[in-house]
RNA sequence: GCCCGCGUGGCGGAAUGGUAGACGCUACAGACUUAAAAUCUGUUGUUCGAAAGGGCGUGUGGGUUCGAGUCCCUCCGCGGGCACCA
């Protein structure tokens, strides 16, 4: 007898969730091996930097990742899915500060409570692979790669203007850099001169950009951003000779070009050197040079330095470019401004002089720090020509169907006031120009990046030391692999500003490996993005404790990471300094691979309502309260309420909802299923509590499914494996039937990572089951295969309750380790369809046929129907469409 | 400014060129209940109509097609990235 559906107890969650995460943990359930005999899948989520309390955004991105490998498990992969902490990093000594904390305590307790929440949301992590960055073991083999590629020339130590972070009193990378602000502190980031280390990824920048078109599964928005990030120009770099020399200039120092300048140093410095004094520009249209009317220099260029240093009127400009060059207005008004040089370059063509500006829109970190202007062609040397009333000379002639062809002009055309340039193509004029420019050898063919040398030095203490002393006799010199690890001192203070590595009374005094003298230790720690650029590679490694952390078998095995899943906002900084390493490791011999995520998953935001007083204070959704007049107030004080925009969940909008709280009212599958219904994976996801609430309801709906099949007496034992369909009731044919094509569209969804769509599947498959209950006893062999593969296919979304439901209706074995569940093709072809009907496009009606009957059959039927006659009236027909299975349409 | 991406109900969103709006949220109604909640069952793009049925509908305008949310062009709007990169 079965039980009366709404009388069922609703899903306890609160015992069934932990219940089955210890029984998971203590069976080692997800203990990766991997197995030869099966294909691997490395599913990966970013890690996480123990902040100390997991939000929401956690939950979704490790849900989305949670599923992918539930999911690769159970079609039959042998897969990798571990866990890990980011660790080192300032927060840790800023809370250091002011709790009167230690690092290392601070940052072990988070990663402590942290790891107890993530338990709770039933991840299928393999826990004996947890590690994190700060762990001695770890660090320690960083210093190894630290040297290896030292050794390999990768890593050097330079005297350099860096981005000095004023709040964090730390150097930050370029990448860290986001619209003159530290990207942490949101500080307006100082220029100082230091000197730091650095990591040369423009070794490898070409490598970098042409292996993003092998990276077919990334987002190509993604591809686009580190394309642009590298910013690879090719052109042509000229030598234009200086004719006259009034200014006296006859001498730039070599030695203050390449420091200011340490991308490409010895030929340009050549340049401005020696007996023919020259002055190097590049440009990508060298196809211009007959519309180029004068030079110009960035303020910052050698010459301009050493012209200030005789010329009053060329200082004060410099002085005013450094001050104006800080300030954000500034850069925002971009107002062309130059000052006359008095040096004349002769044009390597025509038989003229062009006069060398000093202008503040030329950048001395790209190119040569210095252009030849063709004002006709280009926006920013027209504006400038413009306001100093240079001459503008045409060269290109725009094509005749250009609807624009004001100057300065941009696009394609014909090459006219340009000797053997004209009558070319724009394309054709370039090859020419550049050809004729090294045959005169005054040119040179060259490529430019914009990606700069990635600067690692930290001048802070909780992060990986730099395994490095500074003898006054011997220089700086790397430590022996024998002598690592360095390791951090735990008795530091706190109680002065700056590095506490250089406060501690004995850590950084050392003997010098090479003569024995006084030497000291390096003090500047690594930044925390190194420590992130390989963590992927350590998870690989089966046993750490015994094993060379890039022992090569494992990482073969696993890597490359076949399914990465982060944030966009690591589009550039993390992704390509991983890129980098995994190259740089590969040519230190470490690793055999040279890219380390196959497929990369970007996942969107979660975001919430927000709500402000008129003051601009924001509110917790709880503070808001409906008047009797339907309008929202403060509900302390009756105070207008503004409504926000729905924004990222920060702390700061009180827009933040805790995943504790949440798991304890609705439980662990409701939030893990919610987090991924409704809106794509990709895109940002609108929280709201209604459909949270929807969620709970769709779970407990499910157990009530489950408990009334059962008391129907539905159990593993009715479990047949052939089923007779020409032996069911027509309702029970179809539910099978259709039950089939859920499992290929759930299948289809998840393999798409469409796990929204997957799950409107399902529930779409729930409810026609619930509309059949009735049919359940006579037919309980059916509704068992039905319900088993039912469990399976929610399992990767809903894993506890799938656990209990497999384990009440005494199925063997756990839902987690089950197989997919497979579906027949031949229940996805349909006997009997509708067919709609149309008449000139228009739908008029369906009509139902049998798949196999012939045209004529289906025209037919099709023009019996009243609408059809109707909407065809007295119209002669002048074609008729049928296609198979589709639809029939009628042209009048 | 340049480069991407996106515009579908009140909302989140479905839809290999073939019945637009699956699935969910909200709202409304019915059943159950003394009542409420929960549950189960419906309805829910808009408009005309008593109904049958029809008109209009995927940002705008055009094109290709028997047929366009989907492909092509134009414009508009939104979001993101880069931003004096020679």
């Amino acid at each position: 007898m079965s039980l009366d559906i709404s009388e069922i107890t609703p899903y306890n969650f609160s015992v069934v969730e932990p219940k089955w995460q210890e029984f998971w943990h203590k069976n080692h359930t997800f203990r990766s091996v991997f197995d030869e005999k099966k294909p691997k899948c490395y599913v990966l989520e970013m890690f996480m930097y123990p902040s100390g309390k997991v939000h929401i955004g956690h939950v979704r991105n490790y849900t989305i990742g949670d599923i992918i490998s539930r999911f690769k498990r159970a079609c039959g992969y042998s897969v990798l899915h571990p866990v890990g902490w980011d660790a080192f990093g300032l927060p840790a000594e800023n809370a250091a500060l002011k709790n009167k904390s230690h690092p290392k305590d601070w940052t072990y307790q988070n990663i402590d409570v942290m790891r107890n929440q993530i338990k709770a949301l039933g991840f299928s992590y393999d826990w004996s692979r947890d590690f994190a960055t700060c762990d001695q073991k770890y660090y320690e083999f960083q210093q190894k790669i630290f040297l290896a590629m030292y050794e390999k020339g990768l890593i050097y130590k330079k005297n350099s203007e860096v981005n000095w972070d004023p709040v964090d009193n730390c150097v930050l990378a370029n990448e860290q850099v986001v619209e003159g602000r530290g990207w942490r502190s949101g500080a307006i980031v100082e220029k100082r001169m230091l000197s730091q280390w650095f990591v040369k990824i423009t070794d490898y920048a070409e490598e970098l950009l042409s292996d993003l078109n092998n990276l077919n599964e990334w987002p190509e928005k993604v591809r686009i951003m580190q394309e642009n990030w590298i910013g690879k120009s090719e052109g042509c770099s000229i030598n234009f000779k200086i004719s006259n020399c009034s200014t006296g200039i006859t001498h730039v120092d070599a030695a203050s070009m390449s420091q200011t300048h340490h991308a490409y140093p010895s030929e340009d410095s050549e340049a401005v050197n020696g007996s023919s004094f020259k002055l190097a520009v590049f440009t990508t249209r060298p196809e211009t040079i007959f519309g180029a009317t004068f030079l110009a220099i960035s303020p910052d260029h050698p010459i301009a330095l050493e012209l200030a240093k005789t010329n009053g009127k060329i200082k004060k400009f410099l002085e005013e470019y450094k001050k104006g060059s800080v300030s954000t207005e500034f850069l925002d008004k971009q107002e062309k401004l130059g000052i006359e040089t008095g040096i004349f370059v002769e044009h390597p063509f025509l038989k003229k002089s062009l006069p060398v500006f000093i202008a503040n829109f030329v950048l001395m970190n790209y190119g040569t720090g210095a252009i030849f202007a063709t004002p006709a062609h280009d926006e920013r040397d027209y504006e400038f020509a413009v306001k100093y009333n240079l001459p503008i000379i045409e060269v290109v002639r725009p094509d005749d169907d250009v609807a624009d062809k004001r100057l300065p002009y941009w696009g394609n055309g014909t090459l006219v006031n340009s000797e053997f340039l004209d009558g070319m193509t724009i394309k054709d004029a370039r090859k020419a120009a550049i050809d004729k420019l090294c045959e005169i050898g005054i040119g040179e063919r060259k490529k430019f990046y914009k990606l700069r040398d990635w600067g690692v030095s930290r001048q802070r203490y909780w992060g990986c030391p730099i395994p490095v002393v500074h003898c006054e006799k011997c220089g700086v010199i790397p430590l022996k692999s024998e002598d690592l690890p360095v390791l951090l001192p735990d008795d530091v203070s706190f109680d002065k500003p700056g590095n506490p590595l250089d406060h501690h009374a004995t850590w950084k005094h050392v003997k010098c490996p090479i003569c024995g003298d006084d030497a000291t230790r390096e003090k500047d720690t690594l930044d925390t993005f190194v420590d992130s650029s390989w963590y992927f590679l350590r998870f690989c490694v089966d046993d750490p404790e015994n094993s060379d952390l890039l022992s090569s078998r494992d990482i073969e095995q696993w890597m490359p990471v076949d399914q990465y899943i982060g944030g966009i906002e690591h589009a550039i900084l993390h992704l390509l300094y991983a890129r980098f390493f995994t190259k740089a490791l590969a040519d230190c011999g470490f690793i055999k691979i040279r890219e380390p995520f196959r497929h990369l998953f970007t996942q969107g935001m979660v975001c919430s309502a927000t709500y402000q007083k008129e003051n601009g204070e924001w509110l917790f959704p709880s503070e808001v309260v409906r008047n009797q007049h339907g309008a929202l107030e403060v509900a302390s004080t009756g105070e207008k309420v503004v409504v926000g925009r729905i924004e990222k969940m920060s702390k700061s909008k009180k827009n933040v909802v805790d995943p504790d709280t949440i798991i304890k009212s609705y439980g662990t599958d409701s939030l893990r299923l919610f987090v991924v219904s409704d809106t794509p994976p990709e895109k940002d996801f609108p929280w709201s509590d209604e459909g949270l609430e929807g969620c709970w309801r769709f779970v407990n709906r499910l157990w009530r499914l489950f408990v009334f099949v059962q008391s129907c007496g539905v159990c593993a034992k009715e479990c047949s494996a052939n089923i007779n369909i020409d032996g069911l009731h027509n309702n029970v044919a179809e539910t099978y039937k259709a039950f089939h094509l859920t499992i290929k569209n759930v299948t289809d969804a998840l393999e798409g990572r469409g796990m929204n769509r997957a799950i409107a599947h399902i529930r779409d498959c729930v409810n026609s089951i619930y509309a059949c209950l009735n049919d359940i006893e006579a037919n309980k062999n059916v509704f068992s295969i039905i319900i088993r593969d039912l469990i399976k296919l929610l399992s990767p979304i809903v894993p506890h309750i799938c656990e209990e439901a497999w384990s009440m209706f005494g199925f063997e074995g756990l839902a987690s380790d089950q197989s997919w569940p497979s579906y027949d093709e031949k229940y996805l072809v349909k006997s009997n369809i509708n067919l709609p009907v149309q008449v000139n496009g228009r739908l008029r009606g369906t009509v139902s046929v049998s798949v196999d009957d012939p045209e004529d059959v289906v025209f037919e039927k099709a023009l019996s129907i009243d609408n059809v006659k109707t909407a065809i009236g007295a119209n002669h027909l002048k074609k008729k469409i049928f296609i198979k299975g589709k639809i029939v349409n009628f042209v009048v």
